[in-house]
DNA sequence: CGTCTTCCATACGGTGGCGTATGGAAGAAT
DNA sequence: ATTCTTCCATACGCCACCGTATGGAAGACG
């Protein structure tokens, strides 16, 4: 009465779009194989076949599974904080650049890598990258910033998070804590 | 008398080199297929297999050539503009946010997605990386800033143009230009 | 002129991955 | 209980790629 399908566990679309969706964060897309996934699943690629049409298929699905997402947590961030505009700036650094989140951001990598070889991935990560930035636009527009101004702090925002993201800064510093505060003030304050 | 191998156009392992940079750029490290070098190259791969033990022996030498040339890079960029220390993170930030130097971004990407899976090339692009950091902040303390705002600034400024290079930002704004231009100056002044 | 070294071509076996075809198990429907 | 539908297993052909073995061309060298 609870599930709508709770009798025996079989595998659904979604469960081989999550497991995609782990490989990429982990080999990105040249990993996502069929029979990889599918060993991983413990299925064999019977299943696969029948829930999906080929490998394009399921790159497309996950695609659309991680646009949804990243939009979802757009609308959700305007919802949770709203007219709070310096400290969702500042919440926004400190979930990007941290170490939690950390396979987010590997995806996030991993996306940017595809779209530069395929045109549908190009199309979800330039959606997405428009809707964060016109976001963090409207943010800093809202504490009274021209809009050229809050334009820029926007996309210095996201460029620098992503750009951490794949600098391997292990041990340049050991004030890294202090240095991304400083950051931080320089772009949001 | 000039070249020292003139006669009849053989192949090196520099050659093979550069052929899997321009691969490396187009495709990721995943396009490097020992093969499909031997085909844009026009030989077969009897000839990779004579200057190389086999594939992972052409990467860790890829791995060499690209960081010998970035460290290169920085000393040349360090004698070029001696004491001209604003002109030349300028400098910085136009050369690698630009659309020419595309290879290169490309590279850089590859070379970083690269990195998440093989500890070697972790090895590299962290070198590289702690090399173009210190550079910066060199730059920064000789302009009189104190040690932690000039780690600060210079860590900004590769995160922002790595970060840059990796969002599709083609039609964001059609004010890039002076976006960019605003950014170069919050970055550096 | 013959031999040696350098460099590449050819041919082969092996592996991993894609997509298809077909059969079968197990619950749902009647 | 029989049939139908859903979901997966098995088996197959195909191709791309790796690495090896071996032969051969062409200049260097005596």
């Amino acid at each position: 009465m609870a599930k709508p399908e709770p009798s025996r566990q079989q595998l659904d679309r979604a469960a081989w779009i999550k497991a995609a969706l782990d490989i990429l964060a982990e080999q990105g897309l040249d990993g996502i194989r069929v029979e990889v996934l599918a060993k991983r699943l413990k299925v064999t690629k019977g299943s696969f076949y029948w829930h999906f049409k080929d490998r394009r298929d399921l790159l497309d699905a996950v695609l659309e599974t991680w646009k949804d997402g990243r939009i979802r947590d757009i609308q959700k961030q305007t919802r949770a904080l709203p007219g709070e505009e310096l400290p969702r700036a500042y919440h926004v650094i400190e979930v990007y650049s941290a170490n939690r989140n950390r396979k987010g951001m590997l995806i996030e990598i991993a996306m940017r890598d595809w779209a530069r070889r395929d045109a549908a991935a190009a199309a979800v990560v330039e959606e997405v990258d428009a809707a964060r930035l016109e976001f963090g636009r409207r943010g800093f527009e809202a504490r009274g910033m021209p809009p050229l101004e809050a334009s820029s702090r926007s996309l210095l925002l996201y460029a620098y998070v992503f750009g951490l993201s794949l600098m391997s800064c292990g041990k340049f510093d050991a004030d890294m804590d202090e240095m991304k505060r400083w950051i931080a003030d320089r772009i949001a304050r």
